[in-house]
DNA sequence: ATTTGTAGTCATCTTTTTCTGACTTATTGC
DNA sequence: GCAATAAGTCAGAAAAAGATGACTACAAAT
């Protein structure tokens, strides 16, 4: 064994785990836009003023590792890939339109 | 005017602001733990194995600044501090318990 | 008067996150 | 073939967050 690995315990904090997945500077911008239907990687870097290939990228593929963005390579006319909420995802726009309410 | 200071501007991200309330290494924690009634400082730099004064004080300070903690000086006994859940903070607790169902 | 308990602050160091710019691979248009 | 668009990766720099240890301030107890 080459390479040590440290094992993180859950600590069994619900708050925790979920705030991880949209924590992070891009990634609640990301979860809103995707609200609006499916998107391409140009399209944020271009959207999300201030933004880099690097940061957006890694976002990317955090939401899609905890299931909230999905990824399809369409094979059409340019030829391209689009990322768009899971069901996973939708479900959590409400809960976040509720929370909303309380920041008043 | 001898200090800069940099204006941040709400991209109106509701998500952004709700999620910054909770973010960082101890504020989950600390949100949970206030859910069991008030609490003291060493009593979290006792119980948050591995966290520090600095972290703590710092965390506590930004719970209380965006409202989901209130500060109290308790006049009696030992004559101490106590941090607890306000309205606002109570509000948000059944949110957290819908999310929580999502991720499994 | 010195120690103990409570609640911190401050400067500095370390670790983690984020940003920058150069480079890559594949497809399409000219 | 050559340039442009699309979607990235990679190494290194910069910035932000977190940790450490020393120090402060106040009240009560010995």
């Amino acid at each position: 064994m080459t390479t040590n690995e440290v094992i993180e315990v859950n600590n069994s904090c619900p708050a925790e785990a979920l705030l991880k997945m949209l924590s992070g500077k891009w990634k609640p911008q990301i979860f809103l836009r995707s609200q609006q239907g499916p998107m391409r990687f140009s399209e944020l870097l271009r959207d999300l003023k201030g933004s880099n290939k690097q940061s957006v990228s890694v976002a990317l593929r955090e939401l899609e590792e905890s299931g909230l963005l999905s990824k399809a390579t369409i094979t059409q006319k340019p030829l391209h890939i689009e990322y768009s909420l899971t069901e996973k995802g939708k479900a959590m726009i409400p809960i976040f339109h509720t929370l909303e309410l309380l920041t008043d």
